[in-house]
DNA sequence: GTGGCGATTTGGATCGTTCCAAAACGACAG
DNA sequence: CTGTCGTTTTGGAACGATCCAAATCGCCAC
């Protein structure tokens, strides 16, 4: 094995002063780009930071200024194309803002949410934005983080509301609205029987859409069956086993609402293995908007919730909060937007 | 508004001493769990900790112990499903050892590349695990990240190898195998016109995986059409579009290597368009097991590149080199695995 | 030659932790 | 009572930056 380099120190700024005979107040200065110093001075600091190849400790620079540059972002799954998204568009607006993204990720569970949590905060960071696992407590959350961090809460509440953390920020999807477009749709198209698919009614966004839902179904005067309403697990396969849920009695739907869009491709997959097509024989609607609902077979119509959008947003509402630590909190409510593609086509005669 | 609580300092290992009477160092012996204090004053303390809602200070903590406890993660777009589980694997590891994970994605630029990498290593990780984006310098990286710092290369290899960089660790996929593979599939359900169609030369992945493709057809003396080899984007809509390209003479191909689920997807849509049904009359396979690949219509055969446990496995190659920082560089070659499904049907008499 | 003023530069304390050598303590033997 | 030894505890100097009040510089007017 060849020697490597001798393994010298790190160079500091003090390596820099001496090199170039000022003092290390002044390359401080010339580092933060002040306009104190002078020209010549900084031409030649500048130089020896170059040659020294100087790298900024800002963990150094944090402990003295008692500031942050880091912002802890904690999300359930990277494996989920909606928070992976989410999380790009995060990282994008922070990073525009000098500020570095700390990872950290539950599966959903609320134990290992504390984990991640009490590791994260350790490093610092200036704020957190925060989508909870199920079932998450607000009591537990606020003592691991402490009452003076900034938490932004994104796409769903957390669970035994205390007045203590009434000062968090939160941006949610408008899943109810969306729910009630969705079956506006359905209705326009001419259905009458609409079911609402999948998902399991203990999840808090589960129980918002099928709110909305509910909303446009009594608004129209349309009954509701019970065995319309199926729960599944949010994945493709649980949803194609129970496609045939919907059919164990009459009347039989002629559409249905679906939780997400995972839940209307595995519905249309069921569909097809009992002849029936999606988009003529029978509608289907999804929610979320993934990528390949614009190319399943028929392409799924669908609610856009653009989480890249949401990521960018979420990162902005809490910067203006380290900007402005004394504003109100706020609540908003992302819309979403129809998609109308092939799958939610008009009710035909039998 | 309602006045906050007046926002007292952040509670110090100092309050803890004083708040118990004992000094800082009994304080810290205790935070590390040393041996040496006696149960009792580490009973009184802990309290205390509590009492107070105490938060260790890594950054302080790392500085004056001159370590880290982070690692950088350099990728080109968390939107991309492979990078985002890869994301989550690494994520997973790392979090697993105590170390906690700093982002930064670069959109395939090599500016941003820099950007990013100039300012996570400001924040000081114990290493980097980086994905080049395409057409990235190895000088230039090189400049930007210093020669101590511990990188572990995933995915690509960086452009104008330069021996100082000789002792960066690499995990990569053996893309040209896995392609070698899938064409002798091809060949032993019988096809003899291969095709391989998708991605852009100049992408070394591509290439890799095109080399791959040689090998088995030479190796089986079968010719190769030049309209056989078909340019596209990575996506499925430039792929759709140019289904077209393998027909327009003869022989016309009756199976094709796509360079990767994405374009397989995209054939597949192409030869629908065409009246071909994808593994009955044609036969496709695609490369990177998407968790679409599983569901298309017909299921789509590929190789399986599991980025999730090549993320574990290369946090684990990261904090080996920490661990271990003279051993020699590592090149370690991922396994790809062919999943057979029903794209790839056997060739059928015209 | 002295004083004054704006433009630059600087020493030293400080952020919250850890390290280290040395001190304090208690028990026990001589 | 003194000395020794093992167990606990501790003061003060780091780590690499920033802040602040004060010092230094150059230049010009009087």
């Amino acid at each position: 094995m060849e020697s490597l380099p001798p393994a010298r120190r790190k160079v500091t700024l003090t390596d820099i002063a001496a090199g170039c005979g000022v003092s290390r107040a002044t390359v401080s200065l010339v580092l933060r780009g002040s306009p104190l110093v002078n020209k010549h001075t900084r031409a030649r600091v500048e130089e020896e930071l170059r040659r020294q190849g100087y790298i900024y400790n800002r963990a150094a620079a944090n402990l003295r200024r008692r500031t942050s540059s880091s912002i802890a972002l904690v999300i359930n799954e990277l494996g989920n194309p909606f928070f992976a998204e989410f999380a790009a568009g995060v990282d994008e607006t922070l990073g525009a803002a000098g500020f570095v993204t700390l990872l950290g990720s539950t599966s959903e569970s609320t134990d290992r949410e504390q984990a991640v949590l009490g590791s994260l905060i350790e490093h610092g960071p200036g704020g957190i934005i925060l989508s909870p696992a199920e079932g998450s407590e607000a009591s537990r959350v606020l003592s691991t983080v402490g009452p003076q961090m900034p938490v932004l809460l994104f796409n769903r509440e957390l669970g035994g509301s205390l007045p203590e953390y009434a000062h968090w920020d939160r941006l949610m999807l408008d899943n109810q609205r969306g729910a009630r477009v969705a079956t506006e749709h359905l209705i326009a198209q001419g259905h009458r029987h609409i079911a609402f698919f999948g998902g399991h009614n203990d999840s808090s966004s589960c129980s918002q859409r099928y709110a909305g839902y509910l909303q446009a179904m009594q608004a129209a005067d349309l009954p509701i069956a019970e065995h319309w309403r199926v729960q599944t697990a949010p994945t493709r396969v649980d949803a194609a086993h129970r496609c045939n849920e919907l059919f164990r009695a009459d009347p039989a739907p002629t559409a249905a609402v679906c939780y997400n869009d995972a839940v209307a491709l595995g519905l249309m997959l069921g569909l097809a293995q009992r002849g029936l097509q999606a988009g003529h024989d029978f509608a289907v609607t999804g929610f979320d908007d993934i990528a390949e609902a614009a190319f399943s077979m028929p392409p799924l119509t669908t609610l856009a919730t653009n989480p890249r959008a949401r990521g960018r947003q979420a990162a902005q509402l809490l910067l203006a909060r380290l900007r402005n630590p004394q504003a109100d909190a706020s609540t908003t409510t992302a819309p979403v937007q129809l998609v109308v593609r092939e799958s939610s086509g008009p009710l035909r005669s039998p």
